[in-house]
DNA sequence: CTGTTAGCGCTTTCAA
DNA sequence: TTGAAAGCGCTAACAG
């Protein structure tokens, strides 16, 4: 046929009319949903699969009032942490059969926009790595049986699921890994504008430092005005004193902090030891190994994905927060003890 | 009101009812299609604001054949210069108006599927950012109006438009620096599986190496069989004579390669001139320093956008190939001449 | 300019 | 087990 005929796609009613059934009969078939005897089904089957059947997908959920797409919010994608959260999302999602639907925002009025054009097309779900979704519009989404799930964000929505890094835990072994290799003046670098994990990591390490006896004299903060690389460059470089440990809120921060600290002669572990978050490629490459907590992207995507899946039987329970177990790889910027 | 009861969305109908008018006029206002007089124009806008009235996409779709969906095929989104490319995407797409549908393909076969799946939403187009589309498949995209666009693949589909960064200007730019820079004996890295963006590096850059008057004999390519940061590792190790002036294939590569050439002690410019491609942040950073030719990512996601739209307007027009400038950035691994 | 009408393609009662 | 019929929410052609 030439390609300049519009080929009018095929629909269930022509492979209703070749299997000589009703067009009901073949949504029966295909769905698996309500009573058909096999033979007839067989023969369905067979004519789908001849005529090239595809459903149309608009019509399927128009009328089952949801689609079998699932909104993903994001930002900054080419930070390399939050490309990898995308693809572990992205896998899980194609895995259970669902399509993603893929947004970025730059700030929060976005995300209203976001979640109510999401909500437009009658998702089966939304995923929140990025910004805090305002309640109002959880409220709608709440209300139309749209399961939302947050992933690192500060876990206070209500009939809201959040899976979250375990921060707590990493913080505290990086706190206590610092500790038993000697160090004893730290310091917590993060940039101003930092996200809750970050800030939930300040805290945790901090208060880690101080139940094995630091002195808060002996602790201090660097708090670079940019974010990333940049961030932790000029963090390196403006700040006076060196501590001996320090524990950096991402690996972009940590590589910017290490590039920083060359420039004025200092190397870890030799003058300090840094641990980071995140375990992005770049922290294992050989300019950087960087001694860093893990996080398992592939196992947050999973749970992001039941815990959605389960909410969207059963939209009124309880809101509940999983913390994803978080993986120290030691590297060369804070060698292993013992 | 109470979380628990279900609230059916708002549709054309509520809102025409509160504005005293029908469904079509409803209709009318909000589309901007059909003659409305401004006064009852204004009457069922303010009646849907205040309802809160959200179109019903999957409706929409499906009446117009057509949703505002784009579909987008990638793999690897790891690697730090595909997740810029795709944010160059997400950005334009989202600024048309337009909601992106996202999938991550592993192999040949996913792409089928995938491309299939994109049909079944009656997305208003595709971009193919990996991977090499099936003739066929390609041709029920066509057949059903679906334009579909590649992006850094072979220009050779029939009725598909492509969009590609300059890689032959861009090679040439770097076999001249090479040589203006005293350069004599070359070497080309790649890794075994490359991308056909790749591979048309390289060809150009023999090319004019060989124009510049540079023996063969003095031109040595390094094969990585592993792709990204290691390939780059494993070939700096594995090479025995060291070229003075190497040329890369993507940024992964060059940053493992320097860091590869670092383990031997060798440094560039010291000992060797370096340049690749892409100009990922990373390359920037003060470890590598990298002199790179720059990828237009916002300019080669813009001109996908109008490459589809245009398309759509006008499905059988020739297939047109579109040659993105790139830019040389001069870091430290070339130093610039002059 | 506005309302009526006929679908878009699919699912799902409800009878048979 | 199957078919007929209603309807998901919206758009567009056609009358008025």
């Amino acid at each position: 046929m030439s390609p300049s005929v519009r080929k009018q796609a095929i629909t269930a009613q022509d492979v209703a009319t070749r299997a000589g059934v009703s067009r009901a009969v073949v949504s029966r078939a295909l769905s698996s949903n309500g009573s058909i005897s096999p033979a007839t089904k067989e023969k369905v089957l067979r004519a789908a699969q001849e005529l090239g059947y595809q459903v149309n997908f608009l019509a399927q959920g128009l009328n089952r009032q949801r689609s079998h797409l699932i909104g993903v919010i994001v930002a900054r994608i080419g930070d390399p942490f939050r490309s990898s959260l995308l693809e572990g999302l992205l896998h899980e999602i194609q895995r259970r059969g669902y399509q993603a639907l893929v947004t970025e925002i730059t700030g929060e009025q976005d995300l209203t926009a976001t979640l109510r054009r999401f909500t437009q097309f009658r998702v089966s779900g939304v995923i929140v790595t990025s910004g805090q979704p305002p309640q109002e519009i959880v409220n709608e989404c709440v209300s139309q049986q749209i399961p939302v799930v947050g992933i690192n964000r500060p876990p206070d929505i209500p009939l809201v699921d959040f899976v979250c890094s375990d921060n707590h835990a990493g913080a505290r072994q990086a706190a206590e890994q610092l500790y038993r290799s000697g160090c004893r003046r730290f310091g917590w670098l993060n940039h101003a504008g930092s996200t809750w994990a970050g800030l939930q990591r300040g805290e945790a390490f901090l208060q880690a430092l101080q139940h094995s006896g630091v002195d808060p004299r002996d602790i201090c903060r660097f708090d670079a005005s940019v974010e990333g690389y940049g961030g932790g460059l000029q963090a390196a470089q403006t700040c006076e004193a060196v501590p001996d440990g320090i524990f950096c809120a991402n690996a972009q921060l940590a590589c910017g902090f290490l590039d920083g600290m060359r420039l004025r002669g200092k190397e870890a572990p030799r003058d300090f030891h840094l641990i980071g978050f995140d375990n992005t490629p770049q922290s294992g490459q050989l300019s950087y190994r960087l001694t860093t907590l893990h996080q398992d992207v592939a196992e947050i995507a999973r749970r992001a994905l039941t815990r959605l899946l389960e909410r969207a039987k059963n939209p009124l329970q309880p809101s509940r927060v999983e913390w994803v177990k978080v993986e120290m790889i030691h590297r060369q910027t804070s060698p292993q003890i013992g």
